[in-house]
This record gives structure tokens, sequence and C-alpha cells, in this order.
RNA sequence: GGUCUCUUCGUCUAGUCUGGUCAGGACGUCAGGUUUUCAUCCUGGUAACUCGGGUUCAAAUCCCGGAGAGACUACCA
């Protein structure tokens, strides 16, 4: 039997990163079982519609380099895979359970929300509706639903590959619609039924559905279908502000895969620290990229319980992979991030870009780490005084007095001859690199911590600059 | 409220099925080393089995009960 998995989203504009690890685990169970994986579009909420948003689908799939056998955009011999075009199929399956008894028209206006003593639709009469008078109903061009005719007594169960058995009574399920007033399926009815036709093998999606799934079940049973495997995902969280958390939302960060791209993540990244949220590997690796989880992933590994959504190790994750990146391809996909063009460092971007790739989480950090090569921010003169580096504000004064006359002796401006001629100053004037250098990294920079050292920055900012900054930094400790 | 599910360091997790390594790794954090600073890199530290019973020579692991958390409870998916 081949596998078959699919991801199955709703067309909302943009990808949530908990579905996005839904696509993830699809995929890569169906590749490490030599299956298929199938794309199917779930646009059965007309009032949800949202221009283009299968076009987001599309081209985020792309990029995250997970790639459908099967789809609208593909084809395949299943389709159609959008569900809209779905609509006769629907209405004839749900024309099918009804004439087996196991659904039912209900003429029921739509249900008022905030009904506190909630009636629920296991009450509705419509269940018991004569032939008769539904007929009349019908014929009368009343408004109507099906509703899924679920057994009163009696227990349902089935299997988890991940959560296990479990049974749930059949009196606490409600009759759900199957089909809406206005023709098209609810995602209930319209899973079931594309699952079925579609020959999915292994049903992954997460674990909110856990609860639903025995009617799911029923209806498989109503069809006499066979009941296929489920996967069922733990949910991803966010830590809220007071230390709760809760379903991962807007309030904790970026939780779009497009928004996370913006930031600067880089996409496999972005899968290499989804696929660790609910699933680990059998060895303590932590860095893989997607040919490698296709060959590592499996079931087995999969958790129950829920997982909080950390920006830190997703940081560290995304710092791991961009060190990883040939240089060329990173400065490459760094560079718009910097806003260095049209400025005096474009030129030397490649030299920024050196500097950048070992000591970055994601890309967006890149500008405040290099503001200060445009304009050093107002800093407090303590900066000067390093107990390492014997650095005190007298001895800064006197240091950088040499390091100005050492620059005006410089006149090819290139990294290395700056270097050598740094060592020669510390040499003859038998003082080590590390104290000579530092009054000038801050006079330049105005910080205590800088990318690069005091004559990457010199390069950088190039040699008048250099005096210029050298000699504000000795002014403004005199002034103290 | 009802139903279902979950519970190991702050976070991601190994270990649980097949009881018996000071509960292991990673991120974070702290300290030290390397580095002209920072980062990288290296060393070390920090910190957890939800609680209560039971079974057992021995329980994170098996059993029972409690507590807490989450999901679902839409003509959304």
């Amino acid at each position: 039997m081949t596998v078959r998995t699919r991801f199955a989203p709703s067309p909302t504009g943009y990808m949530h990163i908990g579905n996005l690890r839904t696509a993830l685990y699809a995929y890569l169970f169906a590749k490490s079982q030599h299956g298929k994986f199938v794309l199917r579009i779930e646009d059965t909420d007309q009032k949800r519609y949202v221009e283009d948003a299968t076009r987001v689908i599309y081209e985020t799939l792309q990029v995250a380099n997970i790639h459908h056998d099967e789809g609208p955009d593909v084809g395949g011999d299943y389709g159609p895979y959008v569900q809209s075009e779905r609509k006769a199929i629907y209405k004839e399956y749900a024309q099918k359970l009804i004439d087996k008894g196991a659904a039912y028209y209900c003429f029921c206006a739509k249900t008022e929300e905030e009904d506190e003593e909630n009636p629920t639709a296991n009450e509705c009469h419509c269940r018991d509706l004569s032939a008769e008078e539904v007929r009349k109903n019908l014929e009368e061009g009343k408004s109507y639903v099906i509703r899924q005719k679920v057994p009163h007594e009696g227990t349902t169960t089935f299997n988890d590959l991940v959560y296990g058995e479990i049974t749930v009574e059949n009196e606490t399920l409600d009759d759900q619609i199957l089909l809406k007033s206005d023709g098209m399926p609810t995602y209930n009815f319209a899973n079931v039924v594309d699952d079925y036709l579609m020959g999915i093998t292994h049903i992954i999606r997460g674990s909110e559905y856990l609860s639903s799934n025995p009617k799911y079940i029923l209806l498989y049973q109503a069809f006499g279908w066979e009941i296929p495997a489920y996967i069922h995902l733990p949910l991803i969280n966010g830590k809220n502000p007071d230390g709760t958390v809760s379903k991962l939302s807007k309030r904790h960060g970026a939780v779009s895969f497009q928004a996370l791209v913006e930031e600067g993540y880089l996409p496999e990244a972005i899968i290499n620290y989804i696929a660790l949220l609910g699933w680990s590997p059998k060895n303590e690796r932590e860095i893989f990229s997607m040919d490698e989880l296709c060959e590592v992933f499996s079931v087995a590994g999969l958790h129950k319980s829920p997982a909080v959504f950390d920006y830190q190790k997703l940081d560290w994750v995304n710092g791991q992979h961009i060190q990883a990146m040939p240089f060329d391809e990173f400065s490459k996909m760094a560079f718009p991030y910097s806003g260095v063009k049209g400025t005096f460092l474009e030129e030397k971007w490649n030299k920024i870009a050196t500097l950048m790739q070992p000591r970055i989480g994601k890309f967006s950090e890149i500008p405040e780490k290099i503001k200060f090569l445009y304009e050093v921010a107002p800093y407090d003169v303590e900066l000067y005084v390093n107990k390492k580096n014997k650095s005190t504000l007298e001895s800064s004064v006197e240091i950088l007095q040499k390091t100005i006359d050492a620059v005006n002796q410089i006149d090819s401006w290139d990294e290395e001859t700056l270097s050598e001629a740094f060592a020669k100053v510390a040499a003859d004037n038998n003082i080590k690199y590390g104290p000579l250098m530092w009054p000038s990294r801050i006079a330049m920079s105005g910080l205590l911590a800088t990318p690069g050292g005091s004559t990457d920055i010199m390069y950088l900012i190039g040699k008048e600059e250099t005096l210029k900054r050298l000699k504000a930094g000795m002014d403004f400790i005199k002034a103290q």
C-alpha cells in the first residue's frame, strides 16, 4: 500500500507556523514512507474568502521546500483538489447518508450564538421528522442544512498513532452540520469525504481535532469505509507575559511563515526549528536540512504534550544555519536587510558581511549592529576605563594620541596595513595590542561591544572619519 | 459546565512500553579560558520528574486518586 498524506489548509492569506508544521510532518511522513503528499485547498467558508490566499499557500510551500505530488496547481488523479469545486460530490455523499439513515434534513433556523442553556442539536426535532414532513418542507422551498445522525447510545473508539486508543460516549456527541444551507459542506464533512475519495491513508493534523474525531469515525462507519490511520499532533503554544501559555498567536510575536522570513529567518532554519517542536530524533542532533529530516523522521519521535514556541532558540538555530552558509550566499541574502545600499558603506559590504555572519541570529539584527558606523551616539566616558586592558582616562588620552599619530602615517588604507601598523606601534611602545586598541575602539564606536575590532572599524569608516572620531574621543575625555 | 487530552530544568527534550546509570543533551543564564572588544570556539556551573497514596528490595518509569493546564463544545477550519 502506498502511503498518502495530505495538507489541507484554508486560504486565509497567511501561513500560521502551526499549520506549516502540520504540513511539514505530513510531508516528512509521506517522504519517509516513499509515499505521496497531497495538497488540498479547503475553501468552503465563503465568508472568509481572501484574495490571492491560495497563491500564498503555494508560495509558502515552495519557499519552505515542501513539495506536493498532487494538488490544484500540479494536478493528479484525484482532483479537483479545491473543495469549492467539489460541491456536487458532497451533496451526493450527503444524500447517501440520508438514504442510509445516518443523516437528516434540519429546517431549524440558524442557532443564535449566545444561547445559555444551549439546546443542543441533539434535541433538534428535525431528527425525527417523517419522510412526509421532510418532503413537504422541501417542496415549500424551506432552507435546510443536513445534519449527521449520531447514535444516542453506545461508544465510539478509534486509535491514534500518537495518542493511542480513545473512546467516547456517543451521547456526548452532537448532530453536527454536514451540509450548510448554502450547499457548501462543513469542514467536518468535506474532510472525511475528500480524505476517503483521495485515498488518504494517514490523516495528520493538529490535536484540536482529537475531540471531534469520533464523529468522523461514525461517518466512516456509516459509509462503510475503511478507517484511515490517525496521527494527531501536539499544539504549539506561545508564552504570555503573565507566564501562562496559550495557542500561539500574534501577541506572542511573528507567527506566520512570511513574517518570520521578513524578520530575517532562513526558511530552512524555520523548518528545522519547528520540526523539533513536538518531535525529536533518536539521537541528540539538532541541526537538520530538509533532506536530512526526510531521512530520520519517524512517527515514534512524535510527542503528545504541547510545546512552547521559543524565539530565542529559533535565533540560535537560525544562527547555526547562517554560519553554515557559503559566504557568498550569506552576503547576497543579508544585503537587503543591512540598509547599507546607497551609503558610503555599500562598497565595503563584503567586509561587513564577514563580520556579521558569525554574529547574528537573524538578518534583521544587522542594521542595529552597524548603526554606529554612520554616527557615534552619545556614550559614557567610563567606557574608556577597562581593568583587563589597563585602560584609564589618562592612559586613553595618551594612547589615542599615539593612535592618531600612527593613523596619520598610514597611506594605504587596507586591513592588512592597518593591523601591521598597529602591531608595530605596540612593539615600539612596548605595550600589548589589547590595551593599545581599546581606547580607539571606544572612540570610534561609543560602544563596549562592537562587531569586529578597532582596525576593522577604521577600515570601514575610512581614514578621515577615523581621525575625526579619535580626536573627538580625546576631546571628550579631556572635557571631563 | 460537558467531553477529550496533556503534565521531566525558565524553554525544547532523552529516559517511561521492557522498574535498578548522582535523571542525560540543547537553548537561555552564570563563571572561567581564547579573542584588540563583541561574537565564534573551548571549560565548568545553574536548574526538573505536578501532588498524594499503593505495589516493590527498588518507581520519573507500574496501579489508584487528586490538582493544574490545554483543546473542542460555530451553517470556522
